[in-house]
DNA sequence: ACGAGTCTTCAAGAAAATTTGAACAAATCG
DNA sequence: CGATTTGTTCAAATTTTCTTGAAGACTCGT
């Protein structure tokens, strides 16, 4: 099998002295990288947690840099966001002076985090510019007649209907951090066809 | 009917001759836009998308081009990705040569759709990956005794458990895209803390 | 307090994406 | 058929984002 012997073959030679399973973590790490990078955040990000979760020792920022081919600034940068987001905690070794890092593994913790930070706000501003919206046809609304009010009216039912959509995300979300079943059938009631 | 109502709005501001309830109809798009880029698509997807939704009337290009400032080359490309999502159909009118362009106002099913197509996708060829890594993995641990064997069974049964999750995410779009609720415990389950 | 080692910040450079105008193609009507 | 309107594609230019090396800041042991 092929994969045996591209592995085969990197055991075989001293020059790059890469361990036999580095070729793994990589394909790994990359998978994750682009999870991560769909999702929006950085993929060096993905990548960085997934080394750090394959790995059993905490690992330092060089040795992550000198496995992700990455300047150390770069690394620095990726790693600290993760920090920041819980994925990854810093830790010490007795004696050590550098700092180790390893990789908080709860995926769902995580996810929940992720929910509950950035999603549940930017729903929650596009609920708040879809009521400026509806205020602004409000104020309209009293300003014209005839055909153009009934465009007004369509448009504050249409308005109403994207609220109403953002509202429902809200929930669903809300749900979703506690926790709690997702029932596809709240998304889909909240509009009727027109 | 949208042509005499614009008219009707012109009227009342002389100056420049938005209708009335021209900053609402933005501020949704832009919301809307504001979402759709943070879900991977071209802001300006979203913004269309809203404009036409809002209209009771299918849209012309010129307009739209009009309405949010766009190049017509940029309506062309992001209403033609629309099109292929399926967000937005082409109409006609008798008579006319224009195309016109409605928007598809059923949030729920282009929802669907996206997680078919592209979502699904995503978390299958992570998956692939996953399961490449796990062989590289597999060959390696034949070759490797001692202390790098129990490295190497260590990272099998992470990089199963990241299999486990990405499986897990195929199910759970597989039941969104049915219509089925979602359970957070099937996530959750696939994880048991180290 | 000093100096070696480590981490973070920053600004310049590189890469990637978006945007646009113009050229091209397609369709419709006289 | 040709002229005109409309739609799409393309490549250059702009903007934005990412990356990097160097400078600055911080920590710890001596």
């Amino acid at each position: 099998m092929s994969v045996l012997s591209t592995a085969a073959a990197k055991q075989q030679e001293p020059s790059d002295s890469q361990p036999l399973w580095r070729e793994a973590e990589l394909r790994a790490a990359d998978a994750m990288g682009r999870l991560m990078d769909f999702w929006g955040f950085r993929r060096h990000m993905g990548r960085l947690w997934t080394i750090l979760y394959l790995s059993p020792e905490p690992m330092t920022t060089a040795e992550l840099s000198e496995t992700l081919r990455l300047s150390s600034s770069a690394v620095s940068l990726s790693l600290g966001e993760l920090v920041r987001w819980g994925a990854v905690r810093k830790t010490w070794r007795p004696g050590e002076r550098k700092d180790f890092y390893q990789a908080e593994s709860n995926v769902w913790k995580l996810l929940r985090r992720v929910y509950e930070r950035r999603e549940l706000n930017l729903v929650r501003e596009a609920s708040d510019a879809f009521r400026d919206a509806q205020r602004f046809l409000d104020d309209a609304r009293d300003q014209v007649t005839g055909l153009d009010r009934k465009r007004v009216d369509y448009m504050r039912k249409r308005v109403a209907r994207l609220s109403g959509l953002t509202r429902t995300g809200e929930r669903l979300i809300g749900l979703l951090i506690a926790g709690r079943a997702l029932n596809p059938a709240d998304l889909s009631s909240t509009e009727e066809e027109q």
